[in-house]
DNA sequence: TAAATTTGTGCAATCGTTCCCGACAACGTT
DNA sequence: AACGTTGTCGGGAACGATTGCACAAATTTA
C-alpha cells in the first residue's frame, strides 16, 4: 500500500548520510551548493514529502488546533468556522472540528478528546449546559493555550474574542421600543451562559432607559438553546398565558429567533400584529423569511479571524503570555418590516 | 509549559524499563499482576496519558481523516458533517476539516495538504469548478482510502454515496407537472458534476413522461452553484427573456434555491403566480420562507455516516479491497404552499 | 539432582526527522 | 612548518511508544 519515501531513501540512494540530506533539504548554510542541488532535484524527482509525524514528534508540536462548538449546522458557527478555517490553513494549522450539541457531557469528553490527541491549541465556545469548567481549567494550568469565543469562561485567564452582546441587546430592544411596543419580552438561552448575561443586561438597560420596566416573567430561559422544539414553544405559552401579555419579544439567539418563528406558523401568531419579533441571528436567507425578522448580525468571520489569530499568537509565543486580551466586536442591526 | 508524562517517567519512577511499563499498560499476560498493579496504579495517579503522535510514527496511521467539502455554511453540508462526525468519533477518529468555496485551486492545495499531513483517508465532495481530479487519482493510486459523497468522480474506482438525484429531480419535476405547469426550466450549476448530471436526468425523464419535450432554452447552468448572485440572477433574467417564458422552475441545489428565493424578491416576481419553483434544499426552516419552497431534501446526515462507515472500513482493512459499492439513498419531498 | 520449561523482565531496534558533536580535508596565517 | 580556520559531511542520540529477542530466576519435569 502506500510507501511514502524518507530522508534515508534519498540518502541511500545518494550515497549521504541522513543528516546531510535532512541539512541539504532545509537549505542549511554548510552543505556545498553541489550537495544541496542533486539532493533537491532529487527529493522532487521521487516526490519527497517530509513526515509530518515525526516532526510532530520532534518538535513536540502538532500543528493542529482544535475547535468546539455547539453545533455546525448553525449559521453563526459556521460562519465562524469559515474564519477560523480561514486564518488555520493561511498559517499552515489544521482544523479539528468537535460539537458539543449543546451538553456538558459531550463537551468534557471532545474536550478531553482533543487534548489528548495533542492538538497545540484550543478554540472554544462553550455549551448551553456547561456550569462547571474545570475540564478547560486543568488543561489551561497546564499549559495549553485556549482562546475562547463568543460564550466565553470568565474564570480562565486568556484572550476572548466575543461581540458586543450587550449593545446588540440594546439596540434591538431599543427598535422595538421606537417602534412603539411597550410589553417587551426576553426569550434566551441557559442563564449561566456569558452571552445571556450580557443580551439580558442590554436588554434591561434599554428598557429602563426608555422608562420602562423590567418584569421578570417577561425573561424566559431555554436551557437548550432553542435546540429542543417543545422547550421554546412552551416558554412561549408562558410568555401567552400572562395576564399583560406582551406585544414583542427580544430572542437572544440563532435557534431561538428561527425557533420563535416557527412556534408562531404552528401557533397562528401573527407577526408583527400579535406580537413583534427581534432577534439574534446570522443566517444569510433572513430577509425571505415570512414574517420576516429584525435582527442582530454578529461579525462570525471576524470572531472567528480574531480568535484564531490570538490563539496561534499564544501556540507560536516564545515566553508564556501573561498579559490577555477581550475584543468586543460591534454587531449590526437589520430592521426588516418596519 | 505543559510537560507531558511519558512512559519513561513511568519506568524512571518504578525502577522498570520501558518496556516492562509499556507492557504492563497493554495488559499482556507476561506482566506479573503486582507489577501491572503498581505501574497501572502509578499511571493513574500522575494521569499518564499515551502520546497519540508517536502511536501514529509507529502504526503509520494518524487516526484522522480529512473531509474536503465546498462550504461548511450550507445546510447539506454541516449536516453531512455532522453525520460524519457522529461515527467518526465513535471509532476513535478526527475529522479535519477544508473548503473549496467551489474553486478547484483550493480543492487542490487543500487536498494536498491533507495528505501531507498523513491522514488515514479522504472524504470528498467535490468543488462544482472541478474537471480534472488527477489530484485525487493521483492519492488513490498510490493507496490513500478515499470515499465521494454526493458529488463523485465516476473514473476513480472507490465507494460512493450519493442521494437518489435522478429520482428526486424526477419527483419535483413531477409535482410541478401534476400542479399544472407545463413550461418548466430547470436552474443548475455546472454540468460536469454528478449531480448536475443525474438531476438534469431526472428532470427530462419526468418532461418525457409526462408528455413534455425538453427545451435547451429552459436549462441554466451557474457554475458558481449560487455562491454568485449575480449568476444566478442573470440566468434567471435569461429565463424571463425568452418569448415563450416558463412557469415554473426546477432547482437542482441548496444555494441555488435560497439565491432563486433571493432574486425573485429582489425583481418582484411573485410565486407562485409568476413563476412556481421547487428545488434541492436540505434548509431546515425552509416552512419559514415567504414564498414557501416545495424541496427536494437528501437524507445528508446519513449520507455522512455511511460514507464514513464505508471510509473506515478501507482503512482498516486488512487485505486491499477490489470490490467497490455506490450508495444510493432516497430523497424525501416536502410539497409545501401547495 | 540435573535438565527442561515457564515466568518476568530488560535490551535494543524501529518509526522519520533534527541536531549536537566530531572528523577531516583544504585552505590561509604566522 | 606548525597551527588555526573554514567548509563539508557522517555518526548517533533524541522525540515516545511498541515488540522480538535474550536472559535470568523460578518452577516443573525426567
Amino acid at each position: 500500500m502506500f510507501e511514502p519515501v524518507t530522508i534515508k531513501d534519498i540518502a541511500k540512494a545518494l550515497g549521504l548520510s541522513t543528516s546531510t540530506v535532512s541539512r541539504a533539504l532545509r537549505d542549511t548554510h554548510e552543505i556545498s551548493a553541489a550537495t544541496k542541488k542533486m539532493v533537491l532535484d532529487y527529493a522532487k524527482e521521487i516526490g519527497y514529502q517530509p513526515n509530518p509525524i515525526a516532526l510532530s514528534l520532534k518538535e513536540r508540536r502538532s500543528k493542529s488546533i482544535g475547535v468546539v462548538v455547539s453545533e455546525v449546522a448553525n449559521s453563526y458557527f459556521s460562519q465562524a468556522i469559515n474564519g477560523i478555517e480561514s486564518i488555520a490553513y493561511d498559517r499552515g494549522y489544521h482544523v479539528i472540528l468537535s460539537q458539543t450539541h449543546e451538553s456538558y457531557d459531550r463537551e468534557v469528553v471532545n474536550v478531553q478528546h482533543l487534548a489528548s490527541r495533542s492538538v497545540d491549541g484550543l478554540l472554544v465556545s462553550l455549551s448551553s449546559q456547561t456550569k462547571d469548567i474545570s475540564h478547560l481549567k486543568q488543561l489551561h494550568d497546564k499549559g495549553l493555550p485556549i482562546v475562547f469565543f463568543d460564550r466565553v469562561a470568565e474564570e480562565i485567564n486568556t484572550h476572548k474574542v466575543i461581540a458586543n452582546n450587550e449593545k446588540g441587546a440594546y439596540e434591538a430592544t431599543a427598535h422595538l421600543i421606537r417602534s412603539g411596543y411597550r410589553r417587551i419580552a426576553h426569550l434566551t438561552s441557559s442563564n449561566q451562559l456569558s452571552i445571556s448575561i450580557e443580551r439580558l443586561s442590554g436588554y434591561e438597560a434599554a428598557l429602563q432607559d426608555h422608562g420602562l420596566s423590567v418584569n421578570n416573567d417577561y425573561i424566559k430561559h431555554c436551557p437548550h438553546g432553542g435546540m429542543i422544539y417543545e422547550e421554546t414553544e412552551s416558554k412561549i405559552k408562558e410568555l401567552l398565558a400572562l395576564d399583560e401579555k406582551p406585544d414583542a419579544i427580544f430572542v437572544a439567539g440563532d435557534r431561538l429567533s428561527t425557533g420563535c418563528l416557527s412556534v408562531f406558523k404552528n401557533l397562528n401568531i401573527s407577526m408583527p400584529d400579535d406580537m413583534a419579533i427581534a432577534g439574534f441571528s446570522n443566517s444569510d436567507v433572513l430577509d425571505l423569511f415570512n414574517p420576516s425578522l429584525t435582527s442582530v448580525r454578529q461579525p462570525a468571520f471576524e470572531i472567528g479571524k480574531l480568535a484564531t489569530q490570538m490563539l496561534i499568537q499564544l501556540i507560536e509565543a516564545k515566553y508564556p503570555v501573561e498579559e490577555f486580551e477581550k475584543k468586543v466586536l460591534d454587531t449590526e442591526l437589520f430592521v426588516r418590516n418596519a
